[in-house]
DNA sequence: TCATTATGATTGAACGTTCATTCAGTCTTA
DNA sequence: TAAGACTGAATGAACGTTCAATCATAATGA
């Protein structure tokens, strides 16, 4: 019963995120996260207080997404380039082939829902970055500048790399713009 | 006349920026557009058919003025890695003074008012910008791998700082982040 | 110089639509 | 049969947009 609740809950939260990535945030109503999820309207509030608790629970369980992949693909006992690689490729591939996920990240990120209190929140995802990153610091193979200018040069660029890829989908088939220079790109500006 | 009209134009604008920033792209009515700026609901279909309107022409209105910042700080004569620096500082700084600005790019960029047609158009801006970074390549200066993502790497720089120096506001002053250090990490990213 | 008129900007209450949320009634399951 | 999940029409608030009425300004004529 309760694994059937916590199905229906997952599809809600699914359909939410599916309609955002299509019609942003504006143009998601709570009757179309409904229909869309295959439930009544009324329903939706079994499992969320507001619409607002449903787009905080959102962002949460995106970030928990983050973390499991990052989990996956690290391997604590490799090279330290040859880890970040794999991170930033693991990362890069979820929002590659999960672009709802990244849509919804990033509206929420400049949305008024992203909160002060909400930014300063530790998490599994957030705690496991600054330490894979504080990890490169002590090895020697990443500048000694505090882990919060890494995670920023890390993250941005996959986000801006998703943003156009998704954005700029025209433009980039176009100009055959090699988008796996990215990371090389990025483990130069943050590499020792 | 005409330029009193002008006027109320951009007190419309700077208006509507102005609340976007504050309570995001969601809790901007028009007729709180148009309480700040001090006229009649109505007016505002003056100067501008629809809300649509109004904020596609915030979008041409936010970007002609990193066209003009640009401009004005560049000095083709300079050393390439000092007129990078210049045209990286002038961009970010004036975020930095109008945030308003940048958080409107960034709503702006993830919302659907960001169409194909939008993100494929070429401007003033977008030309002085890969126009600057052809030239970087051109010179030896810059990794010969296209505009597009040298573009992404600096914009996406500036933008996540930018983000990140208001929304984590607290955290930052808390950890004594040297932003200044990402327009070094930046140009390692982009150096040949 | 001063009334008169014409033009068009401005106002804000009113309209119609959309949407989050509720809840009385129905269905499912244990 | 009891507990609680589910439904979807109804509700009321918020919002974009309209438009008849008002006001400001400039042009005209005496």
């Amino acid at each position: 019963m309760e694994e059937q609740l916590a199905e229906k809950k997952k599809m809600v939260m699914e359909s939410a995120l599916q309609i955002i990535h299509e019609h942003g945030f504006h143009g998601c109503p709570m009757s179309m996260v409904a229909k869309n999820a295959g439930v009544a309207a009324g329903t939706i509030y079994t499992y969320f207080q507001s619409k607002d608790e449903l787009i905080n629970g959102l962002f949460y369980y995106v970030k928990n997404t983050l973390y499991t992949i990052a989990l996956k693909a690290d391997n604590p006992q490799a090279d330290y380039k040859e880890r970040f690689f794999n991170f930033w490729n693991a990362v890069n591939s979820h929002y590659t082939e999960r672009p709802e996920l990244h849509k919804f990240f990033e509206q929420f990120r400049t949305s008024p829902y992203n909160t002060a209190e909400k930014q300063t929140e530790e998490d599994d995802w957030h705690d496991w970055l600054h330490n894979f990153i504080q990890e490169g610091i002590d090895k020697g193979c990443l500048k000694n500048i505090g882990t919060d200018l890494h995670a920023l040069m890390i993250m941005g660029s996959i986000g801006s790399l998703n943003m156009a890829r998704t954005s700029f989908k025209h433009k980039i088939a176009q100009r055959h713009v090699d988008l796996t220079k990215v990371v090389d790109m990025v483990w130069d500006a943050i590499k020792k």
